[in-house]
DNA sequence: AACTATTTATAAGA
DNA sequence: TTCTTATAAATAGTT
């Protein structure tokens, strides 16, 4: 979308590669914000710069979009789903997005993606068993940790409660 | 960009909201999936559609980004920052987060916000309250439900994990 | 779902 | 980094 086209595929020349993700960034972001405003819908992004740096973007903030999404596939009761095959709504919402997932990811596998990041990916599974192996005091300790954080956040925040909260509680 | 320009705001029209949508949302993702390929980025989009149904985009997957987003935040070592006033990275970047964050929000803020929607926007100051004041047997009580979802959602998933869990733990 | 007239986004360049 | 502008892309209204 400029004076070339370009090929999609990571931009060689570390400087150019700055300039276009800080660019696109603002774009997305725009983007992300007109499809909010329009069709009065949440949403939330978050990226990783090349050099690591995280940035967010959230309607009507990301914290609730986050809580919003991860709840979704809780309670199974509510009542009312009209569409056909009834049976189990949350399970069926999850499938969705994974083959959302699956297909985005599919499409986007240009450059095979090496065994080492593979078992990156896959690195879930450590968490998933350590959480569930739990014991009374881990989970005590990850109480005081949170309260530490709180303290040192609470001052300048009044919507990142869930993040910290959710980014101790995550620990592996 | 299309035939006409319109004006930003909710799209009144139902039928033309829901196509709005979709079409937005492709070209949404579209973008996301270019940054990330063109820049070597990680991102991860969560967006609601107008009648609540929920959508996603990650790379390389959606939880991996939440994951490293949340734990940015966390443990005050590893060593070298070279910005300068090395003192805080952290803090230091969560300001800039929240920069982005209010940006962002003032930008979009044509339509005022209501006082209740206001209001369910803080509604984490009780999420915040309650995980500080949780007892032991509340956590407890939590990673039983942890595990129960994991049994429901294991069969069908290998990268939903980490949202699983978070799920769970961040409910008020 | 497809089709285009237009509006937007953006790659280079300054 | 910010701006300019020629060109590539996205998409609003239409079929």
């Amino acid at each position: 979308m400029g004076r070339r086209k370009i090929k999609m595929e990571m931009v060689q020349d570390m400087n150019t590669r700055q300039v276009t993700f800080s660019k696109r960034r603002t774009g997305l972001f725009k983007k992300a914000s007109e499809l909010a405003t329009l069709c009065n819908a949440e949403l939330g992004i978050v990226v990783f710069s090349p050099g690591g740096k995280p940035f967010s973007y959230g309607k009507p903030n990301l914290d609730s979009v986050a809580e919003r999404f991860m709840r979704e596939y809780d309670d199974s009761d509510s009542g009312d789903d009209k569409e056909s095959g009834n049976n189990r709504p949350k399970l069926k919402r999850m499938s969705e997005r994974l083959d959302l997932l699956n297909q985005e990811i599919e499409a986007e596998k240009n450059r095979g993606e090496t065994d080492q990041e593979k078992l990156e990916s896959a690195g879930d599974e450590r968490f998933k068993n350590s959480i569930e192996t739990l014991t009374l005091d881990e989970l005590n300790e990850y109480k005081d940790k949170l309260q530490t954080v709180h303290g040192r956040i609470e001052c300048q925040v009044n919507h990142m409660q869930a993040s910290s909260c959710l980014m101790l509680l995550s620990r592996k």
